[in-house]
DNA sequence: TAATCGAAAATTGTATACGATCTGAATGAT
DNA sequence: ATCATTCAGATCGTATACAATTTTCGATTA
């Protein structure tokens, strides 16, 4: 079972916290359906608040709710994983420099924390989980630049470029990007604003080139419509 | 009453539609509590729908709630005026650009359409409703960009926007914006890319210089507050 | 008079009950 | 055998009932 049992009486945000994590650590991959009575069972609450949580989770980007069909975590398009990166790439550059003019001592030993754990994780072979503390880094970066808004917006898109991760990424062996976190970490440390910028840019086309986002016959499409003439 | 009465069972878009219009044309002022029972009469529905409107007013940006207490037209803070409009500099412009680059014939007579309402508003006074239309503007643009992820963000910046400007806005009488419009369609309809791009860039530190974001006491502190030595 | 306390009313939070829609297997027709 | 149909079970959508919390307002007291 994906996700792990937990006690009874859970909040909504326990249940978005547990979802959102494994979504994001791959243990439920894109498709999955979510019925609501299950989840209710998993998290020992009634169906209010499930679908409380799983509304909470498709604002997010994580799941798509089909009418009278039910919760399934996303399956992002082509176009949309392209759009992801094209929105990050507009609003996390200007956020590195921001965050590196910012950034104090504490804030600079927490992503030292952060690569340390990724490192570790990816030792262990969990993928999955140094791939959400990669996510996790992304999202620090916006805290330390004290930038709500372009931070909420980045929670978005980091949840989606997981998604898009599971669904088009093409090693499925390492992802060796802890080397561009180290060197944006520098520039951070230095209050390099300008070299943070360059670093994430950079580091933003890398990710991207990484994907497989090539044009493809898009999914399944049902055999009416493939023969529909 | 500022909401009007609408026919029995609306569907939860009913209400979201409703509700955003009347704050979007300030018709509902920033800190107006909706008790959900007055929402439920007005149209035709049990709580159950209500909540789920205003939740996702809640993530659109438009309504605060708070536990226990209700929801609220959200009243946001110079530092969240300020991210807002640091956000759309950060993608309109080059949201516009994109624009510029893919407008078609039927593109460009829509927004000559929202200009020519947006002029028919101001002349019979109606400045709610020609504030709409100019946040509509913006958000066409982004529609014939043809970015999805992006028009999604931007929805609820000018939103917020709109929540900004009932707070903070310097003279409650002229916005003579639609010459920036006027302009903007200009170089979408040339196809020109670079320029739309750059007046983008100007129309809102143009917006931006029209509102009073200067540091001031916030809010009416609770009294205890203010005494506590 | 002003402040404090408490109980009733108002309001929101959560669970449950009921209705609508979808799914899938069994049945029957071609 | 294949396709259409029907009906029961599963699942989701909405309304309602009940619980928890906040708010209001009058009574009490310093």
């Amino acid at each position: 079972m994906p996700v792990t049992a937990v006690a009874s009486h859970s909040t909504v945000d326990d249940i978005v916290t547990h979802l959102t994590e494994a979504v994001h650590e791959h243990r439920l991959q894109p498709g999955t359906k979510l019925r609501e009575d299950e989840v209710c069972e998993i998290f020992g609450v009634s169906r209010t608040l499930v679908r409380q949580a799983l509304r909470s989770l498709e604002y997010q980007g994580l799941l798509t709710i089909e009418k009278n069909r039910g919760a399934f975590v996303a399956k992002p398009s082509l176009k949309e994983a392209r759009e992801v990166f094209q929105a990050r790439a507009l609003l996390e550059p200007s956020t590195a420099r921001a965050a590196a003019e910012r950034a104090s001592r504490a804030d600079i030993a927490k992503l030292e924390r952060h690569i340390q754990e990724e490192h570790e994780a990816i030792d262990r072979g969990e993928a999955g989980l140094a791939l959400k503390l990669s996510g996790d880094f992304h999202l620090e970066i916006a805290r330390i630049a004290d930038q709500d808004t372009i931070e909420q917006f980045l929670k978005q898109l980091i949840s989606r470029s997981s998604l898009v991760i599971a669904l088009y990424w093409r090693r499925r062996n390492a992802l060796c990007e802890s080397h561009a976190h180290h060197a944006l970490l520098d520039a951070l440390r230095n209050g390099d604003g300008e070299t943070a910028d360059e670093l994430m840019k950079g580091h933003l086309l890398d990710l991207l080139s990484q994907l497989d986002l090539r044009e493809r016959t898009e999914g399944p499409v049902s055999l009416r419509d493939a023969l529909k003439r």
